[in-house]
DNA sequence: AGGGTAGGTGTACGCTGTACACCAGGTCAA
DNA sequence: TTGACCTGGTGTACAGCGTACACCTACCCT
C-alpha cells in the first residue's frame, strides 16, 4: 500500500483560517503570502488559487471576523433599539478586542464586501425599526463611523501598531509645553491612581452613549436633514 | 572660473516640502525613497542623512501639514468655547482636504509628535478656557477621536485609498438582500437628485454638531465620571 | 481513451526599505 | 600648515515583498 503524506488538501477558509491564526500569533505584519504559505506547507503561489489577491486575503480575513459576531438582539419595546444598536456594536467591541490586528486590517479595506455590508444593514435595521427616519438613520451611521466595528481611534495611547521602540533624532518631547495635555492627565491619574494609560473600554462606552443620545433626542424632536 | 553645476543642497525641510509634493501629485504611495530620491537628483540613500527613516519622514509630511493650520481663534464670550473648537476643526478639515493623501498618513501614526500634541493642546486649552473641567475635556477628546483632523472614517463611499477597479472573484453584491441600507439610500437621492455619494461636508458638521452639543450639554449639567 | 480542469510547483521580475563601506570637501585645533 | 574630524552624498548589496507566467500532475467526465 502506498504510503500517502497527503497534506489537508487547501482551500479558501483553510486559508483564510490559517491567516487569521497566524495575525492572531504574530500580528498583521508577519501575514505575509510566503510566511502564511510557509505555514501550511505549501509554496507561495498555490495560495493564488484560492485568493485573488493579498487585499482579497485580508478582505476575507475581515469576513471571518464578522462571522463571529452575535446575531443582532430582538429589539423590545420602544426605546429597546437603543439597547439593541449598543449590543450589537459592543458585540463587534469584542470580536476586535479578541483580534488585535482587526483595528487595522478594517481601517485599511476600502471594499465593501457582503458580510461588511451585512453588519451595516443589521444596525440600520435596528435604527428603522425604532423608527427613527431613513434621513436620522443615514446620518447616525455616518456619526458612528468605525464605532460600528467596536473601536474609536487612538487619541492619547501609544502602543497601538508596531511598537518600534526605535531611538529617533527628535528628542522625547517636553510636558511643561503641553499644560493641558498635562492637567487632563494629572486628573486623569488622580481618579484612576494605578492606571496605564486611558480606560479604553470607558472611552468607547462614553463616545457611544453621547452619540446615541444625541440621535436619539434628534429623533425625539423630528429632526429633518433638510431644515 | 569653473562652472558649477551644484544643485541646491538637501536638507530635512527641502526632503519634506518634496515628499509632501510627491504625496499631493501623486499619491502616498507614489512616495518611495527611491522615487523620492529621484525626484531630488539625488540617491536613495542620501536621504537618510536628513530623515531617520521612512517612518520619520512620514512623521515629518504630517507635522508640516499642521504647521499649515489656522492659529487657534481667541474664544469670546460664554459658550465661546464652541465656535472656537469647530473653527479649529474646520481649519484641520480644510488641510486634509487640500493634501489627500493626510488621512491615511494620520491613520498610521503611531509617534506623537511636538505638532501633533500641539494641535491636541490648542483644543484642550479650548476647552479648559471654555470652564469645562478637566475630566469631561479629556473624554470629550477622546470622543472626537481623529475628527480633531478634520475626517471621519468613510462608511459609505468606496474610493479613498487606490480606486482598484481590478476585478474580483466574489461578485458585486446584491441589493435586494440590503433593504435597510437602500431605504436610506433612496431617502438621500430623493433630497439630493444629483448627488453622487454622500454629502461628506454635511456628514462631518452633522457629527460635529451632535458630538460638541453633547459635550455642552453634559458640561452644562456638572458631568463628572465618577458618577 | 482522451480532453478539461483544479490545484500545487518553480522560476523570475520589479519593487520596497535600509545596512554598510566609502569618499570628497569644509572646519577647526595644534 | 598640517592633520583630524565631521557633514553630506555615493555605490553596492541584501532580504523581503506581491505576483505574473509556464508547467506539471491527478482526477473527473464524456
Amino acid at each position: 500500500m502506498t504510503s500517502r503524506p497527503t497534506r489537508e488538501p487547501l482551500s479558501r477558509p483553510v486559508v483564510v483560517a490559517a491567516a487569521v491564526a497566524l495575525a492572531d500569533a504574530e500580528g498583521l505584519d508577519a501575514v505575509s503570502m510566503r510566511r502564511l504559505a510557509e505555514r501550511l506547507g505549501v509554496v507561495p503561489m498555490a495560495l493564488y488559487k484560492h485568493v485573488a489577491d493579498k487585499d482579497d486575503l485580508v478582505d476575507a480575513m475581515v469576513d471571518q471576523l464578522i462571522a463571529e459576531l452575535d446575531p443582532p438582539p430582538p429589539p423590545s419595546g420602544r426605546d429597546g433599539w437603543l439597547a439593541a444598536v449598543r449590543g450589537t456594536i459592543r458585540s463587534a467591541r469584542a470580536a476586535v478586542l479578541r483580534h488585535p490586528w482587526a483595528r487595522r486590517a478594517i481601517e485599511t479595506r476600502t471594499r465593501r464586501t457582503p458580510a461588511v455590508l451585512g453588519h451595516m444593514e443589521t444596525l440600520t435595521q435596528l435604527f428603522l425599526a425604532g423608527g427613527l427616519s431613513p434621513d436620522l438613520t443615514h446620518h447616525a451611521m455616518h456619526l458612528l463611523g468605525n464605532r460600528i466595528w467596536g473601536f474609536s481611534p487612538e487619541l492619547f495611547n501609544a502602543p497601538v501598531g508596531p511598537t518600534s521602540a526605535r531611538s529617533r533624532r527628535t528628542p522625547p518631547p517636553d510636558p511643561a509645553h503641553y499644560p493641558g495635555i498635562l492637567a487632563i492627565a494629572a486628573d486623569a491619574t488622580a481618579r484612576r491612581p494605578d492606571a496605564t494609560g486611558c480606560d479604553e473600554d470607558f472611552e468607547f462606552d462614553f463616545a457611544l452613549d453621547v452619540i446615541l443620545t444625541g440621535v436619539a433626542r434628534l429623533h425625539a424632536q423630528g429632526w429633518d436633514s433638510t431644515r
